[in-house]
DNA sequence: GAATGTGTAGTCAAACTTGACTAGCTATCC
DNA sequence: GGATAGCTAGTCAAGTTTGACTACACATTC
């Protein structure tokens, strides 16, 4: 599974009512064009999907207020807003070689309440060491682990990206636990959209290197 | 780009000579469709893909020789090889957020000579360090890091993500600079691949966990 | 000896992703 | 005041990926 689901779901449920070009803007100003697949053909190629799924609501509406060709506004469903947590949890679980995941349910983590998360994250961790012992058993056999050759540099890398992202998720269960940020039910959200006219400081231009992919 | 060009014009070569079904057993026992999109469609895909870009010739074989529909053989030509070589470096160098691709080149490293691939790994450790101080920098502006709220766990992770790489890298740089593995022009190279009738100690079965995605 | 499983080899439609493109409107510059 | 750049909003064709499916042959089981 991508990312770009959750990311499109998430970022409509905060707007409550959003066209393509408001997701498409937001995902930019969280810098999610730059760890996700989250470009203009994805998503609005998502947005359709998923109102055909019956995930959102598409209103059509009139030509657009500023330029450009008519617009279609989203908002989401009820079997939406259950397909979006559910995404939400599971991304946050998951073990997946996929980091763009993970980025995503961060991005949105705040959605659920402090405990919860605080669990999924535990359980997170105990899910990579289990993982990790499984591979580390699997793939030295009796032959011992010289037999791999080079080979094996591969599973050491894998190895090892697992236990950073062990290290890393147990650093925020303990931010998360100290009180850092504000999760549902805590009072006023942080904010992470643009509201209507308010620019956007990481818009294109001068990005930060790496855009080589 | 995706891992799956690579691996296939990887697997190939190793071969000399190699239809489908054994690119895909090739790569099954590298253990390469849990950590890459190397999946039976992906793979034929590829192959077909890049004979037709004169990457690759394709043989057409007459039925096989045990069962199944007939099969095409592949040899890479010459302008497959050049290519391969440049994928190759290419993804020792790059800095992408793809593990997978830094995967398949691992397993392929050896087909370039010590030097070379200690100095590609050199300049990717360089180019990291170089990211996240860009990235430091740029996502924390005057007005302070508290101002992303949540968000800044992203770029917390990610920052993270290639500390760790680059210090992996850094591992593997002085494993390679101690003697480790079988390098090009070093005499008899590892055999990777799997010869006609050996048995696959990891095909398909009880696969370590993780097969979730 | 008929059914059932397993390995070989590959195809296919549906879904997704990519990058380039369209097209209207506004602001700005000389 | 004409052009030219940039923003708004989205489409489209081409390419890629996925997961399920076909089809044959050999081996095993009941």
């Amino acid at each position: 599974m991508s990312a770009i689901r959750l990311l499109v779901l998430g970022a409509v449920r905060q707007h409550g009512r959003a066209h393509g070009y408001q997701v498409r803007n937001d995902l930019e100003y969280w810098g999610a064009h730059e760890w996700s697949n989250a470009k203009p053909g994805s998503i609005y190629h998502a947005l359709k999907q998923m109102a055909k799924q019956g995930l959102l609501h598409a209103h059509e509406i009139a030509p657009s207020t500023a330029g450009g060709p008519p617009r279609t506004e989203y908002e989401i469903t009820e079997k939406g807003t259950a397909e979006y947590l559910s995404l939400l949890r599971e991304s946050l679980l998951a073990h997946d070689q996929k980091p763009d995941v993970l980025s995503a349910a961060l991005g949105f983590m705040v959605d659920l309440d402090r405990e919860e998360v605080l669990g999924l994250l535990q359980q997170r961790v105990r899910t990579i060491r289990q993982w990790r012992a499984a591979v580390t058993d699997h793939y030295t056999p009796e032959d011992g682990p010289a037999q791999l050759g080079h080979i094996g540099e591969i599973m050491n890398f894998w190895v090892h990206s697992a236990d950073a992202g062990a290290e890393w998720t147990q650093g925020l269960i303990e931010r998360i636990r100290g009180g850092a940020y504000t999760f549902a039910g805590e009072g006023e959200p942080f904010v992470g959209v643009l509201t209507d006219g308010q620019e956007n400081p990481y818009a294109t231009g001068q990005r930060h290197p790496e855009d080589t992919c």
